[in-house]
DNA sequence: TCAAAAGTGTTGTAGGTACACCCATGG
DNA sequence: CCATGGGTGTACCTACAACACTTTTGA
Protein backbone atom coordinates (compact mmCIF):
# COMPACT_ATOMS: atom_id res chain seq x y z
CA UNK A 1 0.00 0.00 0.00
CA UNK A 2 0.98 3.60 -0.59
CA UNK A 3 2.63 5.90 2.12
CA UNK A 4 -0.76 8.37 1.00
CA UNK A 5 -4.40 7.93 1.13
CA UNK A 6 -5.97 8.41 -2.06
CA UNK A 7 -7.28 12.01 -0.03
CA UNK A 8 -3.46 13.33 0.28
CA UNK A 9 -3.01 12.64 -3.72
CA UNK A 10 -2.62 15.48 -5.75
CA UNK A 11 -3.84 16.25 -10.11
CA UNK A 12 -2.03 14.31 -11.96
CA UNK A 13 -0.80 12.06 -8.80
CA UNK A 14 -3.74 9.10 -9.25
CA UNK A 15 -2.03 5.96 -8.99
CA UNK A 16 -3.62 4.45 -11.38
CA UNK A 17 -4.08 6.84 -13.81
CA UNK A 18 -1.22 6.72 -16.25
CA UNK A 19 0.47 3.53 -17.64
CA UNK A 20 1.69 1.93 -15.04
CA UNK A 21 5.78 0.33 -14.37
CA UNK A 22 6.94 -2.90 -12.48
CA UNK A 23 10.04 -2.82 -10.52
CA UNK A 24 12.00 -5.58 -9.80
CA UNK A 25 15.57 -6.55 -8.70
CA UNK A 26 17.42 -8.45 -10.65
CA UNK A 27 20.95 -10.26 -8.36
CA UNK A 28 23.89 -10.98 -9.71
CA UNK A 29 24.99 -13.25 -7.07
CA UNK A 30 28.83 -14.18 -7.69
CA UNK A 31 31.41 -16.27 -6.25
CA UNK A 32 34.65 -18.30 -6.80
CA UNK A 33 34.71 -21.90 -6.73
CA UNK A 34 37.41 -24.32 -8.55
CA UNK A 35 39.65 -21.19 -9.77
CA UNK A 36 36.51 -19.79 -12.01
CA UNK A 37 34.39 -16.93 -11.16
CA UNK A 38 30.58 -18.12 -10.55
CA UNK A 39 27.25 -16.84 -11.20
CA UNK A 40 23.90 -18.35 -9.55
CA UNK A 41 21.48 -18.58 -12.22
CA UNK A 42 18.06 -20.18 -12.38
CA UNK A 43 15.91 -21.69 -15.31
CA UNK A 44 12.93 -20.18 -15.84
CA UNK A 45 10.06 -22.30 -15.64
CA UNK A 46 7.45 -20.19 -17.44
CA UNK A 47 7.45 -17.80 -20.75
CA UNK A 48 9.17 -15.95 -21.81
CA UNK A 49 12.56 -17.28 -22.18
CA UNK A 50 11.18 -20.52 -20.87
CA UNK A 51 13.77 -23.04 -20.04
CA UNK A 52 16.48 -20.64 -20.48
CA UNK A 53 18.88 -19.66 -17.90
CA UNK A 54 18.26 -16.04 -16.02
CA UNK A 55 19.33 -14.26 -13.00
CA UNK A 56 17.10 -14.83 -9.97
CA UNK A 57 14.77 -11.72 -8.89
CA UNK A 58 11.60 -10.67 -8.49
CA UNK A 59 8.60 -7.88 -7.58
CA UNK A 60 9.73 -4.78 -5.36
CA UNK A 61 6.83 -4.73 -2.59
CA UNK A 62 4.69 -2.14 -2.19
CA UNK A 63 6.66 -1.03 1.42
CA UNK A 64 9.99 -1.87 0.99
CA UNK A 65 12.89 -0.52 -0.73
CA UNK A 66 15.13 -2.15 -3.95
CA UNK A 67 17.34 -2.75 -1.46
CA UNK A 68 15.20 -4.31 0.94
CA UNK A 69 13.83 -6.35 -1.94
CA UNK A 70 17.26 -7.80 -3.04
CA UNK A 71 18.81 -8.88 0.10
CA UNK A 72 15.20 -10.63 0.63
CA UNK A 73 15.77 -12.52 -2.97
CA UNK A 74 19.36 -13.36 -1.75
CA UNK A 75 17.69 -14.88 1.00
CA UNK A 76 15.30 -16.78 -1.00
CA UNK A 77 17.64 -17.82 -3.73
CA UNK A 78 20.47 -18.79 -1.14
CA UNK A 79 18.25 -20.43 1.34
CA UNK A 80 20.97 -19.35 4.32
CA UNK A 81 19.72 -18.22 7.51
CA UNK A 82 19.26 -14.53 7.93
CA UNK A 83 21.80 -13.54 9.83
CA UNK A 84 24.44 -15.00 7.08
CA UNK A 85 22.74 -12.83 4.95
CA UNK A 86 22.59 -9.89 6.69
CA UNK A 87 26.73 -10.14 6.48
CA UNK A 88 27.00 -10.91 2.82
CA UNK A 89 27.97 -8.05 0.47
CA UNK A 90 25.35 -6.34 -1.42
CA UNK A 91 25.74 -3.67 -3.99
CA UNK A 92 23.23 -1.60 -6.24
CA UNK A 93 25.24 -1.94 -9.24
CA UNK A 94 22.57 0.01 -12.41
CA UNK A 95 19.08 -0.07 -13.00
CA UNK A 96 17.80 -1.25 -16.62
CA UNK A 97 14.78 0.56 -17.84
CA UNK A 98 15.08 -0.25 -22.15
CA UNK A 99 11.21 -0.43 -22.58
CA UNK A 100 11.25 -3.36 -24.54
CA UNK A 101 13.12 -5.25 -21.92
CA UNK A 102 10.20 -7.58 -20.68
CA UNK A 103 7.82 -8.36 -23.86
CA UNK A 104 5.11 -8.61 -21.31
CA UNK A 105 5.23 -5.48 -19.96
CA UNK A 106 6.97 -2.16 -18.58
CA UNK A 107 9.11 -3.58 -16.14
CA UNK A 108 12.18 -1.65 -14.59
CA UNK A 109 14.64 -3.63 -13.02
CA UNK A 110 17.14 -2.24 -10.35
CA UNK A 111 20.41 -5.13 -10.58
CA UNK A 112 21.98 -5.58 -7.67
CA UNK A 113 25.27 -7.59 -7.54
CA UNK A 114 25.86 -9.84 -4.59
CA UNK A 115 29.91 -11.14 -3.42
CA UNK A 116 29.68 -14.42 -1.63
CA UNK A 117 31.99 -16.84 -0.40
CA UNK A 118 32.19 -20.27 -1.85
CA UNK A 119 29.29 -21.83 0.09
CA UNK A 120 29.44 -25.18 1.48
CA UNK A 121 25.98 -26.31 0.71
CA UNK A 122 25.80 -23.88 -2.65
CA UNK A 123 22.10 -23.00 -2.37
CA UNK A 124 19.78 -24.05 -0.01
CA UNK A 125 16.98 -25.52 -0.53
CA UNK A 126 12.90 -24.53 -0.17
CA UNK A 127 11.41 -23.21 -3.65
CA UNK A 128 15.03 -22.25 -5.36
CA UNK A 129 16.34 -25.90 -5.90
CA UNK A 130 16.62 -24.53 -9.50
CA UNK A 131 19.23 -22.39 -8.94
CA UNK A 132 22.79 -23.61 -10.41
CA UNK A 133 26.66 -21.92 -10.03
CA UNK A 134 27.58 -21.49 -13.46
CA UNK A 135 30.90 -20.17 -14.61
CA UNK A 136 30.98 -17.00 -16.40
CA UNK A 137 30.74 -17.43 -20.01
CA UNK A 138 29.79 -20.81 -19.81
CA UNK A 139 26.27 -20.48 -20.56
CA UNK A 140 25.07 -19.06 -24.48
CA UNK A 141 22.68 -16.09 -24.12
CA UNK A 142 20.55 -15.52 -21.81
CA UNK A 143 17.03 -14.02 -20.97
CA UNK A 144 16.05 -10.63 -21.25
CA UNK A 145 18.67 -8.89 -20.97
CA UNK A 146 20.58 -9.82 -17.91
CA UNK A 147 23.75 -11.04 -20.35
CA UNK A 148 24.28 -7.22 -20.45
CA UNK A 149 23.61 -6.73 -16.54
CA UNK A 150 26.15 -9.94 -15.93
CA UNK A 151 28.76 -8.02 -18.03
CA UNK A 152 28.16 -5.16 -16.13
CA UNK A 153 28.76 -7.00 -12.39
CA UNK A 154 31.81 -8.51 -13.74
CA UNK A 155 33.35 -5.96 -15.09
CA UNK A 156 32.31 -3.40 -11.69
CA UNK A 157 33.78 -6.37 -9.59
CA UNK A 158 36.79 -6.21 -11.66
CA UNK A 159 37.29 -2.63 -11.23
CA UNK A 160 36.53 -2.32 -7.71
CA UNK A 161 39.08 -4.83 -6.67
CA UNK A 162 41.44 -2.42 -7.83
CA UNK A 163 40.77 0.52 -4.98
CA UNK A 164 38.72 -1.51 -2.89
CA UNK A 165 39.16 -4.41 -0.29
CA UNK A 166 36.08 -5.78 -1.53
CA UNK A 167 38.02 -9.25 -2.68
CA UNK A 168 37.42 -10.23 1.21
CA UNK A 169 33.67 -11.13 0.34
CA UNK A 170 34.41 -13.72 -1.65
CA UNK A 171 37.01 -15.35 1.13
CA UNK A 172 35.21 -17.60 4.17
CA UNK A 173 35.28 -15.41 7.60
CA UNK A 174 39.03 -16.36 7.95
CA UNK A 175 41.36 -17.19 4.79
CA UNK A 176 44.90 -17.49 4.08
CA UNK A 177 47.11 -14.58 2.13
CA UNK A 178 46.90 -16.95 -1.06
CA UNK A 179 43.28 -17.53 -0.94
CA UNK A 180 42.79 -13.99 -1.41
CA UNK A 181 45.65 -13.93 -4.08
CA UNK A 182 43.56 -16.70 -5.74
CA UNK A 183 40.33 -14.24 -5.54
CA UNK A 184 42.18 -11.51 -7.47
CA UNK A 185 43.79 -13.92 -9.50
CA UNK A 186 40.78 -15.34 -11.21
CA UNK A 187 38.48 -12.02 -10.81
CA UNK A 188 41.65 -10.50 -13.19
CA UNK A 189 42.35 -13.40 -14.98
CA UNK A 190 45.69 -12.68 -14.11
CA UNK A 191 48.92 -14.05 -12.81
CA UNK A 192 50.08 -12.03 -9.54
CA UNK A 193 53.49 -11.92 -7.63
CA UNK A 194 52.99 -13.70 -4.29
CA UNK A 195 55.77 -12.00 -2.51
CA UNK A 196 54.64 -8.63 -3.71
CA UNK A 197 50.99 -9.14 -3.53
CA UNK A 198 51.52 -10.59 0.49
CA UNK A 199 52.98 -7.07 1.12
CA UNK A 200 50.54 -5.09 -0.88
CA UNK A 201 48.08 -6.75 1.25
CA UNK A 202 49.49 -6.36 4.86
CA UNK A 203 50.74 -2.58 3.98
CA UNK A 204 47.29 -1.31 3.85
CA UNK A 205 46.29 -1.01 7.37
CA UNK A 206 42.73 -2.26 8.10
CA UNK A 207 42.51 -4.96 4.72
CA UNK A 208 43.12 -8.03 6.62
CA UNK A 209 44.07 -8.68 10.54
CA UNK A 210 45.90 -11.49 10.94
CA UNK A 211 44.23 -14.41 13.75
CA UNK A 212 46.58 -14.56 16.45
CA UNK A 213 48.18 -18.14 16.19
CA UNK A 214 46.17 -19.49 13.96
CA UNK A 215 47.09 -21.94 11.02
CA UNK A 216 46.20 -23.82 8.28
CA UNK A 217 47.25 -25.82 5.54
CA UNK A 218 46.01 -25.42 2.10
CA UNK A 219 47.36 -27.52 -0.23
CA UNK A 220 47.42 -30.61 1.79
CA UNK A 221 51.58 -30.12 1.07
CA UNK A 222 53.53 -27.22 2.08
CA UNK A 223 53.82 -24.93 4.92
CA UNK A 224 50.82 -24.05 6.63
CA UNK A 225 49.53 -20.69 5.97
CA UNK A 226 48.60 -18.11 8.56
CA UNK A 227 44.89 -17.27 9.19
CA UNK A 228 43.34 -13.64 8.44
CA UNK A 229 39.49 -11.99 8.75
CA UNK A 230 38.54 -9.07 6.80
CA UNK A 231 39.88 -5.94 8.65
CA UNK A 232 37.74 -3.05 8.64
CA UNK A 233 38.69 -0.95 5.78
CA UNK A 234 36.97 -0.92 2.62
CA UNK A 235 39.12 1.20 0.33
CA UNK A 236 42.30 0.94 -0.65
CA UNK A 237 45.19 3.24 -0.45
CA UNK A 238 46.94 3.28 -2.76
CA UNK A 239 45.43 0.88 -5.24
CA UNK A 240 46.25 -2.27 -6.13
CA UNK A 241 46.16 -1.96 -10.13
CA UNK A 242 45.91 -4.94 -12.83
CA UNK A 243 49.16 -6.02 -14.74
CA UNK A 244 47.71 -4.92 -18.25
CA UNK A 245 44.93 -2.88 -16.42
CA UNK A 246 41.92 -1.48 -18.10
CA UNK A 247 40.27 0.73 -14.86
CA UNK A 248 36.98 1.27 -15.96
CA UNK B 1 1.89 2.10 -24.03
CA UNK B 2 3.03 -1.44 -23.13
CA UNK B 3 4.88 -3.65 -25.99
CA UNK B 4 2.76 -6.49 -24.71
CA UNK B 5 -0.76 -6.39 -25.80
CA UNK B 6 -3.42 -7.89 -23.43
CA UNK B 7 -3.62 -10.89 -24.88
CA UNK B 8 0.24 -11.95 -24.23
CA UNK B 9 -0.10 -10.81 -20.75
CA UNK B 10 0.35 -14.20 -18.56
CA UNK B 11 -1.47 -14.09 -14.98
CA UNK B 12 0.25 -12.16 -12.51
CA UNK B 13 0.91 -9.60 -15.34
CA UNK B 14 -2.10 -7.63 -15.16
CA UNK B 15 -0.12 -4.26 -15.30
CA UNK B 16 -3.39 -2.68 -12.89
CA UNK B 17 -3.30 -5.51 -10.47
CA UNK B 18 -0.86 -4.00 -8.20
CA UNK B 19 0.12 -1.47 -6.31
CA UNK B 20 1.72 0.82 -9.28
CA UNK B 21 5.50 2.55 -8.86
CA UNK B 22 5.67 5.77 -10.71
CA UNK B 23 9.57 5.71 -11.93
CA UNK B 24 10.79 8.98 -12.61
CA UNK B 25 14.59 10.77 -12.89
CA UNK B 26 16.24 13.27 -11.10
CA UNK B 27 19.15 15.04 -12.33
CA UNK B 28 22.33 16.24 -10.68
CA UNK B 29 24.07 18.72 -13.14
CA UNK B 30 27.01 20.33 -12.23
CA UNK B 31 29.38 22.54 -13.37
CA UNK B 32 32.35 24.65 -11.84
CA UNK B 33 31.67 28.48 -12.13
CA UNK B 34 33.78 31.09 -10.48
CA UNK B 35 36.17 28.34 -8.72
CA UNK B 36 33.13 26.47 -6.79
CA UNK B 37 31.02 23.62 -7.84
CA UNK B 38 27.95 24.50 -8.17
CA UNK B 39 24.13 22.27 -9.30
CA UNK B 40 21.21 22.93 -10.96
CA UNK B 41 18.12 23.58 -8.86
CA UNK B 42 14.93 24.37 -9.33
CA UNK B 43 12.12 25.92 -6.54
CA UNK B 44 9.72 24.10 -5.83
CA UNK B 45 6.04 25.79 -7.30
CA UNK B 46 3.36 22.86 -5.42
CA UNK B 47 3.32 20.50 -2.50
CA UNK B 48 4.99 19.20 -1.29
CA UNK B 49 7.75 20.73 -0.35
CA UNK B 50 6.33 23.74 -2.00
CA UNK B 51 8.95 26.63 -2.54
CA UNK B 52 11.77 24.75 -1.55
CA UNK B 53 15.01 23.66 -3.62
CA UNK B 54 14.95 20.10 -5.67
CA UNK B 55 16.46 18.40 -8.31
CA UNK B 56 14.89 19.03 -11.55
CA UNK B 57 13.47 15.67 -13.16
CA UNK B 58 10.35 14.13 -14.10
CA UNK B 59 8.43 11.12 -15.27
CA UNK B 60 9.78 8.64 -17.27
CA UNK B 61 7.21 8.81 -20.36
CA UNK B 62 5.92 4.80 -21.18
CA UNK B 63 7.96 4.11 -24.10
CA UNK B 64 11.33 6.25 -23.39
CA UNK B 65 14.26 4.50 -21.03
CA UNK B 66 15.28 6.24 -17.97
CA UNK B 67 18.17 7.35 -19.74
CA UNK B 68 15.93 8.87 -22.62
CA UNK B 69 14.70 10.37 -20.26
CA UNK B 70 17.15 11.95 -18.62
CA UNK B 71 18.56 13.18 -21.40
CA UNK B 72 14.92 15.06 -22.31
CA UNK B 73 14.86 16.78 -18.91
CA UNK B 74 18.39 18.01 -19.80
CA UNK B 75 17.74 19.42 -22.48
CA UNK B 76 14.12 21.06 -21.23
CA UNK B 77 16.32 22.43 -18.30
CA UNK B 78 18.69 23.36 -19.76
CA UNK B 79 17.25 25.47 -22.95
CA UNK B 80 20.42 24.36 -24.86
CA UNK B 81 19.95 23.04 -28.53
CA UNK B 82 19.55 19.20 -28.95
CA UNK B 83 22.83 19.07 -30.58
CA UNK B 84 24.77 20.38 -28.04
CA UNK B 85 22.66 18.48 -25.27
CA UNK B 86 23.70 15.39 -27.24
CA UNK B 87 27.33 16.10 -26.63
CA UNK B 88 26.96 17.11 -22.61
CA UNK B 89 28.23 13.80 -20.46
CA UNK B 90 25.53 12.28 -18.52
CA UNK B 91 25.29 9.03 -16.77
CA UNK B 92 23.96 6.77 -14.25
CA UNK B 93 24.33 7.66 -10.94
CA UNK B 94 21.96 5.33 -8.55
CA UNK B 95 18.31 4.39 -8.20
CA UNK B 96 16.61 6.02 -4.79
CA UNK B 97 13.59 3.80 -3.67
CA UNK B 98 13.05 4.22 -0.33
CA UNK B 99 9.08 3.55 0.22
CA UNK B 100 8.45 6.96 1.85
CA UNK B 101 10.40 8.94 -0.10
CA UNK B 102 7.83 10.86 -1.88
CA UNK B 103 4.67 11.16 0.45
CA UNK B 104 1.97 11.21 -2.49
CA UNK B 105 2.82 7.96 -3.70
CA UNK B 106 5.21 5.32 -4.29
CA UNK B 107 7.79 6.88 -6.57
CA UNK B 108 11.23 5.02 -7.78
CA UNK B 109 13.76 7.19 -9.41
CA UNK B 110 16.72 6.76 -11.30
CA UNK B 111 18.96 9.69 -10.41
CA UNK B 112 21.39 11.05 -13.48
CA UNK B 113 24.45 13.16 -13.17
CA UNK B 114 25.55 15.65 -15.55
CA UNK B 115 28.73 17.52 -16.25
CA UNK B 116 28.12 20.30 -18.26
CA UNK B 117 30.80 23.28 -18.61
CA UNK B 118 29.99 26.53 -17.37
CA UNK B 119 27.41 27.83 -20.15
CA UNK B 120 27.51 31.42 -21.47
CA UNK B 121 23.92 31.27 -21.04
CA UNK B 122 23.54 29.64 -17.41
CA UNK B 123 20.05 27.93 -18.36
CA UNK B 124 17.93 29.07 -21.12
CA UNK B 125 14.30 30.59 -21.13
CA UNK B 126 11.28 28.37 -22.00
CA UNK B 127 9.51 26.39 -18.65
CA UNK B 128 12.53 26.55 -17.06
CA UNK B 129 13.29 29.91 -16.33
CA UNK B 130 12.44 28.78 -12.04
CA UNK B 131 16.23 26.77 -12.44
CA UNK B 132 19.39 28.18 -10.92
CA UNK B 133 23.03 27.23 -10.24
CA UNK B 134 23.54 27.16 -6.66
CA UNK B 135 26.74 26.37 -4.97
CA UNK B 136 27.32 22.70 -3.32
CA UNK B 137 26.42 23.58 0.10
CA UNK B 138 25.13 26.63 -0.13
CA UNK B 139 21.30 25.64 0.31
CA UNK B 140 19.94 24.13 3.54
CA UNK B 141 17.44 21.20 3.09
CA UNK B 142 16.49 20.16 0.04
CA UNK B 143 13.10 18.75 -1.13
CA UNK B 144 12.59 14.73 -0.61
CA UNK B 145 15.95 12.90 -0.49
CA UNK B 146 17.57 15.17 -2.98
CA UNK B 147 20.23 16.11 -0.63
CA UNK B 148 21.33 12.72 -0.56
CA UNK B 149 21.82 12.57 -4.35
CA UNK B 150 23.29 15.26 -4.35
CA UNK B 151 25.96 14.12 -1.66
CA UNK B 152 26.44 10.63 -3.77
CA UNK B 153 26.83 12.49 -7.10
CA UNK B 154 29.50 14.98 -5.52
CA UNK B 155 31.18 11.66 -3.64
CA UNK B 156 31.18 9.94 -7.27
CA UNK B 157 32.49 12.88 -9.10
CA UNK B 158 35.71 13.48 -7.26
CA UNK B 159 36.26 9.44 -7.38
CA UNK B 160 35.73 9.13 -10.93
CA UNK B 161 38.67 12.13 -11.19
CA UNK B 162 41.05 10.11 -10.26
CA UNK B 163 41.11 7.26 -12.66
CA UNK B 164 38.54 8.81 -15.82
CA UNK B 165 39.15 11.96 -18.03
CA UNK B 166 36.01 13.12 -16.67
CA UNK B 167 37.15 16.69 -15.85
CA UNK B 168 37.23 17.66 -19.92
CA UNK B 169 33.28 17.77 -19.26
CA UNK B 170 33.00 20.65 -17.35
CA UNK B 171 35.83 22.64 -19.99
CA UNK B 172 34.25 24.07 -23.04
CA UNK B 173 35.35 22.71 -26.36
CA UNK B 174 38.71 24.72 -25.88
CA UNK B 175 40.41 25.05 -22.62
CA UNK B 176 44.13 25.76 -21.49
CA UNK B 177 45.63 23.32 -19.02
CA UNK B 178 45.44 26.17 -16.50
CA UNK B 179 41.23 26.08 -17.06
CA UNK B 180 41.08 21.67 -16.21
CA UNK B 181 43.29 22.20 -13.36
CA UNK B 182 41.31 24.68 -12.02
CA UNK B 183 38.94 22.31 -12.26
CA UNK B 184 40.53 19.23 -10.68
CA UNK B 185 41.66 22.17 -7.80
CA UNK B 186 37.52 23.11 -7.67
CA UNK B 187 35.84 19.48 -7.33
CA UNK B 188 38.57 18.25 -5.04
CA UNK B 189 38.84 21.52 -2.81
CA UNK B 190 43.01 20.86 -3.24
CA UNK B 191 46.02 22.79 -4.51
CA UNK B 192 47.63 20.54 -7.06
CA UNK B 193 51.20 21.33 -8.30
CA UNK B 194 51.30 22.89 -11.50
CA UNK B 195 54.06 21.40 -13.25
CA UNK B 196 53.35 17.69 -11.98
CA UNK B 197 49.65 18.17 -13.14
CA UNK B 198 50.75 19.35 -16.21
CA UNK B 199 53.38 16.33 -16.96
CA UNK B 200 50.56 14.06 -15.88
CA UNK B 201 48.10 14.80 -18.10
CA UNK B 202 50.15 14.92 -21.09
CA UNK B 203 52.15 11.90 -20.66
CA UNK B 204 48.29 10.13 -20.92
CA UNK B 205 47.55 9.40 -24.30
CA UNK B 206 44.04 10.57 -25.33
CA UNK B 207 43.43 12.77 -22.61
CA UNK B 208 43.95 15.95 -24.07
CA UNK B 209 44.92 16.99 -27.51
CA UNK B 210 46.96 20.43 -28.18
CA UNK B 211 44.59 23.03 -30.56
CA UNK B 212 47.63 23.73 -32.97
CA UNK B 213 49.01 26.82 -32.94
CA UNK B 214 46.14 28.41 -30.39
CA UNK B 215 46.71 29.85 -27.46
CA UNK B 216 44.77 32.45 -25.19
CA UNK B 217 45.28 34.62 -22.45
CA UNK B 218 43.12 33.68 -19.22
CA UNK B 219 43.94 36.21 -16.38
CA UNK B 220 44.29 39.16 -18.41
CA UNK B 221 48.38 39.14 -17.83
CA UNK B 222 50.64 36.28 -18.08
CA UNK B 223 52.21 34.13 -20.89
CA UNK B 224 49.03 32.72 -23.25
CA UNK B 225 48.33 29.47 -22.56
CA UNK B 226 48.57 26.38 -25.52
CA UNK B 227 44.75 25.76 -26.51
CA UNK B 228 43.18 21.85 -25.84
CA UNK B 229 40.73 19.77 -26.86
CA UNK B 230 39.19 16.59 -24.64
CA UNK B 231 40.74 13.51 -26.57
CA UNK B 232 39.27 10.32 -27.28
CA UNK B 233 40.52 8.82 -23.97
CA UNK B 234 37.69 8.08 -21.43
CA UNK B 235 40.39 6.12 -18.57
CA UNK B 236 43.36 7.52 -16.75
CA UNK B 237 46.35 4.68 -15.92
CA UNK B 238 47.78 5.46 -14.24
CA UNK B 239 45.14 7.18 -11.92
CA UNK B 240 45.47 10.61 -10.91
CA UNK B 241 45.36 10.54 -7.07
CA UNK B 242 44.37 12.53 -4.93
CA UNK B 243 46.91 14.16 -2.37
CA UNK B 244 45.28 13.46 1.14
CA UNK B 245 42.64 11.23 -1.26
CA UNK B 246 39.95 9.40 0.24
CA UNK B 247 39.47 7.39 -3.01
CA UNK B 248 35.65 5.77 -2.18
C1' DT C 1 65.00 -35.97 0.49
C1' DC C 2 61.94 -34.07 -2.64
C1' DA C 3 57.82 -31.29 -3.89
C1' DA C 4 54.85 -27.77 -2.61
C1' DA C 5 53.33 -23.83 -0.48
C1' DA C 6 54.38 -19.97 2.95
C1' DG C 7 57.19 -16.34 4.01
C1' DT C 8 61.62 -12.90 3.74
C1' DG C 9 65.21 -10.15 1.40
C1' DT C 10 67.18 -7.37 -2.26
C1' DT C 11 67.81 -4.69 -6.28
C1' DG C 12 66.52 -1.85 -10.22
C1' DT C 13 63.39 1.30 -11.97
C1' DA C 14 59.07 3.99 -12.95
C1' DG C 15 56.56 7.57 -11.38
C1' DG C 16 55.42 11.17 -8.18
C1' DT C 17 56.66 15.31 -5.06
C1' DA C 18 58.77 19.40 -4.35
C1' DC C 19 61.03 22.58 -5.80
C1' DA C 20 64.00 26.19 -8.70
C1' DC C 21 64.04 28.41 -12.82
C1' DC C 22 62.95 30.69 -17.49
C1' DC C 23 59.30 32.76 -20.81
C1' DA C 24 55.78 35.91 -22.38
C1' DT C 25 52.40 39.22 -21.66
C1' DG C 26 49.83 43.53 -19.46
C1' DG C 27 50.10 47.36 -16.52
C1' DC D 1 60.40 46.54 -14.59
C1' DC D 2 57.28 44.18 -11.94
C1' DA D 3 53.39 41.14 -11.26
C1' DT D 4 51.09 37.23 -13.18
C1' DG D 5 50.42 33.06 -15.19
C1' DG D 6 52.55 29.49 -18.69
C1' DG D 7 56.09 26.24 -19.35
C1' DT D 8 60.75 23.43 -18.40
C1' DG D 9 64.32 21.11 -15.65
C1' DT D 10 65.87 18.40 -11.90
C1' DA D 11 66.84 16.06 -7.47
C1' DC D 12 64.82 13.24 -4.15
C1' DC D 13 62.06 9.52 -2.74
C1' DT D 14 58.40 6.19 -2.52
C1' DA D 15 56.56 2.19 -4.27
C1' DC D 16 56.40 -1.42 -7.07
C1' DA D 17 58.15 -5.39 -10.27
C1' DA D 18 61.17 -9.09 -10.55
C1' DC D 19 63.61 -12.43 -8.70
C1' DA D 20 66.56 -15.18 -5.30
C1' DC D 21 66.28 -17.31 -1.17
C1' DT D 22 64.73 -19.56 3.37
C1' DT D 23 61.11 -22.16 6.09
C1' DT D 24 57.82 -25.73 7.09
C1' DT D 25 54.98 -29.19 6.04
C1' DG D 26 53.37 -34.08 3.53
C1' DA D 27 54.73 -37.96 0.96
Amino acid sequence: MSAAGPARVPEGYDPHAFEPFAVTVDLAVCTVRDGALHILLIRRGEEPYKGEWALPGGFVLPRESAGQAARRELAEETGLPDEVVAGLHLEQLRTYSDPDRDPRMRVVSVAYTALVPDLPEPHGGGDAAHAQWVPFGAYAGLAFDHERIVADARDRIGAKFEYTCLATAFCPPEFTLGELQQVYETVWGTALDRPNFRRKVLATPGFVEQVAGAARLTGGRGKPAALYRAGAATALHPPLLRPEGRPS
